[in-house]
RNA sequence: GCUCCUGUGGUGUAGUCCGGCUAAGCAUACCGCCCUCUCAAGGCGGUGAUCCCGGGUUCAAAUCCCGGCGGGAGCACCA
């Protein structure tokens, strides 16, 4: 050690460009900085082997699609294309109580307009008699027993680390039981627990249930089964038969992690690798069912595809496109920590990508009338697109025109502007009406630049724009802002679904001919 | 309360495993300028982080160790 220290500070005497020197004459192979290029996309999986790697996104059919499945979603898929594997959509519908026939349908939409891929796809509930068969297996090995204590006993014992009697019960005892779940015993009245450790840390490991009896009708299999698996126990199953290498969830099952090695030890089964990642969800706009529903239900929003909620129905209706949600949850990354996504951000990406396709139309709001006193013009024609060719239109005039309100406000007479594309003007009265008269064709880069619309041919329009939803945890009673306006006859020839640059407002989506919704600025 | 996870500019991340090449890259937001008959897109530039805090190890720490603190999650016969 001292010899080194002394070394150290000898080199140290060292100038830099002579230490520098001397490295290269000595040791030239130290000065090769090494590779350790930026990445991009995802970082890389743990253990993948190019052509092998196999995931699954495993949604619940229990509600629509939003921006939390998308994230999943197209993780599951970036994994797959990125080692040349592939991607099981496989539906966990072990609830009959929450899983309805639209739900399924509307997920394979939402993926679908997202351009989530799936090589194959399947349903738990297609694997009930392999899920008996070892979830029996488990009791025959005495890994799992059945009880039958009353929920509040069973989630007492588990605070307090104690064990009931019917942990204690014997082969023959839990056989019986088992048979019995799917004759006799009523819900509630038996469930099959894993065995695990009630003296663990971790509180999911304390005899976890595996099954239920559930009476309900499934959208898929009526009333074939009910006795349902568990989640613990089904993703388990699942995971290993469907081949799975990598699997994903979110952080909040962290904890279910050694639940999920142990049923696949004790069955001795093949284990996939578990992962999770963070949560997606927005400022302000929640997306779990429980709070979601009422508004629905209570009418403060419209229905799932309201502009204001994180649903992929939403979105779209928005305006924001697929390949921005990909960009931007890729953006995010593959962590685990909280974050509060930015929504901005997801914007800015979806305004790059629609910058590009959107036609520009004239829009005003709170409109005010305005007189060219001298108009001669009768036509004008007007270029879609500033940059990109993509057609002009005719548009008609007789010099009475409608202009913004907040433009109109900041007029006084003798100022002069210009109406875009069309020519300069200069006030002569302001009135309830605005009188102006025409001063020249020349454009004049001083003169405010402002939009118009003909009056006689205004299409009258609705922009909602949607707000948070969510302020202070608090319901926003103004998070859908509507607003009055008028448009070129133009919109009218454009497809619902449009993609439009109101000029100096901002990006809207035709939602139909006399309404439209903000996307952004 | 207990257990687990997490903590890099306003925001989201890269780098952290294998300490030096970066007193920290990118994106977004913001501010300028250029371009433009839009407050958009595009181009250029800029502001902004003592890498949660405090110790320690080391010639050298965002990176390793210890101790705090902040945030989140789980503690269901729901996934």
């Amino acid at each position: 050690m001292p010899l080194i220290s002394e070394i150290v500070s000898d080199i140290n005497k060292l100038s830099l460009s002579e230490q520098k020197s001397e490295l290269e004459s000595s040791f030239p192979e130290l000065l090769v900085v090494k590779p350790k290029q930026e990445r991009v996309g995802l970082p890389p999986l743990d253990g993948a082997e190019n052509g092998k790697v196999i995931t699954r996104f495993p949604p619940e059919p229990n509600g629509y699609p939003h921006i939390g499945h998308a994230k999943a979603a197209i993780i599951d898929e970036e994994y797959a294309k990125m080692y040349g594997g592939k991607l099981i959509l496989r539906f966990d519908d072990t609830n009959p109580e929450n899983e309805r026939l639209e739900y399924y349908a509307a997920i394979k939409v939402g993926l679908d307009w997202l351009g989530v891929k799936y090589d194959q796809i399947k349903n738990t509930s297609d694997d009930m008699e392999l899920i008996y068969k070892k979830g029996l297996e488990m009791i025959e090995s005495g890994n799992a027993y059945v009880c039958t204590c009353d929920k509040e006993t069973i989630s007492k014992n588990r605070r307090e680390m104690k064990a009931c009697k019917c942990r204690a019960g014997d082969h023959d005892q839990n056989i019986k039981r088992w048979h019995d779940m799917f004759e006799k015993y009523k819900p509630g009245e038996a469930i099959v627990r894993f065995r695990g450790d009630m003296q663990s840390e971790n509180t999911v490991m304390r005899d976890p249930a595996m099954f239920r009896i559930i009476d309900e009708i499934h959208p898929l299999l009526i009333d074939k089964y009910r006795v349902w698996p568990n989640y613990d126990f089904a993703v388990a199953i699942e995971d290993s038969i469907d081949g799975v290498t990598h699997a994903f969830r979110t952080k909040e099952y962290e904890l279910r992690n050694e639940l999920y090695y142990t049923i696949l030890d004790k069955l001795g089964m093949r284990k996939p690798k578990m992962f999770e990642f963070s949560r997606l969800e927005f400022e302000g706009m929640p997306v779990s069912k429980r709070i979601l529903k009422p508004l629905v239900q209570d009418g403060k929003v419209s229905g799932y595809d309201d502009p204001r909620l994180p649903t992929l129905e939403a979105l779209r209706r928005r305006g924001i496109v697929p390949e921005a949600i990909r960009k931007f949850v890729l953006s995010l990354g593959f962590t685990k920590s909280d974050t509060l996504a930015p929504f901005d951000t997801l914007e800015s990406f979806n305004r790059k990508i629609i910058d590009v396709t959107s036609i520009r139309l004239f829009m005003v709001t709170g409109p005010v009338k305005i007189i060219v006193k001298n108009n001669k013009l009768t036509e004008v024609e007007l270029p879609n697109h500033p940059q990109r060719d993509m057609g002009k239109r005719r548009v008609e005039l007789d010099g009475n025109f409608y202009i913004s309100g907040e433009d109109a406000k900041t007029l006084k007479v003798r100022d002069q502007i210009r109406l875009i594309e069309l020519y300069n003007v200069k006030i002569t009265k302001i009135g309830s009406e605005i009188e102006a008269e025409y001063t020249g064709n020349d454009f004049k880069a001083e003169f405010p630049k402002i939009q118009w619309i003909p009056q006689k041919s205004a299409v009258k329009l609705n922009i909602l724009i949607p707000k948070t939803l969510f302020v202070n945890e608090k319901f926003n009673e103004y998070s859908l802002e509507t607003k009055q306006a008028y448009t070129e006859s133009h919109y009218l020839e454009l497809n619902e679904g449009a993609e439009i640059q109101f000029v100096r407002f901002g990006y809207c989506r035709k939602d139909s001919a006399m309404q439209a919704i903000y996307t952004h600025k």
